[in-house]
DNA sequence: CATCAGCTGATAACGATTATCGATATCAAC
DNA sequence: GTTGATATCGATAATCGTTATCAGCTGATG
């Protein structure tokens, strides 16, 4: 399991001279272990469940390398702090989140990827990449709030 | 000048048993007074040149004001920092930003945004706004980028 | 005048992230 | 195996944007 990403993460470390030690290949194994979008903290904490001694410095350097090497993605903040999810073998996605209970939809909708295409050529932008967060209230929120307002 | 956003700001507080100040004022002047995508710094400063006197939790606390009163709204973060920018009369757009340069296009597109509205109704929600940022290279990065590498 | 609630600026506190540092692990060259 | 250069580690301090705290001020009310 994880394989891939072992061997990406080995090659893309090996290919500018750093290396790949028992503490990256814990955090990599605990990021990959979460599921959707977790903190910094949160995979420090999974981190540590399989190694105690694992440094919450750490966490943040490897996380930054797997962003690097294309394993992590920043996805969105929770308010201050910043979340990351898989982005190997886990397509191009974007967010639709209740702002009263959290809960987070992923979603792709092509028209909207055609739509910004299209934009970049009306400004004549070369494209790297776009951030689109919906906000709104779920169904089930919806149906809390109408029954204890009516 | 800046006479409906005044009114807008003494009617909000006047309604909630608040204060229409002095620092105030000063804040709601220097922030419309500044275009674009601002930090609290920046307002910070713009305030200071007003009315030395002015603190930087003022500016915070009246940031927060502008925003609830609906003068203000979060546009986009500059790496750590949050920037606001104008949302009376100032209708809902989006960002195209240059990765290289850090300029920054202001866009609506109707077909976006309707097919926005049809990812809410897919999944049930209701909207209560969205954050889109488009990053690219801007046509004058590219060009830069071209007559360097060749 | 006395009171009371809101407001102010300075300062301390906070939390996420980054930089620093001495100690340790790795590994090629000798 | 020894050496030495470099990378890495975890702990800790530092940074930075933002919030909370607090003592003094202001302006209205009675
Ligand atoms: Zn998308
Ligand atoms: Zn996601
Ligand atoms: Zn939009
Ligand atoms: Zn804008």
């Amino acid at each position: 399991m994880h394989g891939d990403e072992r061997i990406i993460l080995e090659r893309y470390l090996r290919e500018r001279g750093l290396k790949m030690t028992h503490a990256r290949e814990t955090v990599l194994t605990a990021f990959l272990s979460l599921e959707s979008h977790v903190s910094a903290d949160a995979i420090h904490e999974a981190a540590r469940k399989l190694d105690p001694g694992i440094g919450q410095a750490t966490v943040f350097r490897t996380i930054k390398l797997l962003t690097d090497a294309g394993l992590a993605r920043e996805a969105c903040r929770d308010d201050n702090a910043r979340l990351y999810e898989h982005a190997w073998n886990h397509a191009h996605h974007d967010h639709l989140t209740c702002v009263e209970c959290g809960a987070v939809v992923e979603f792709v909708d092509s028209s909207i990827e055609r739509a910004q295409e299209a934009v970049y050529r009306r400004f004549g932008f070369v494209s790297s990449g776009h951030r689109l967060e919906l906000y709104g209230i779920c169904p089930g929120c919806q149906a809390k709030k109408a029954n204890s307002g009516l």
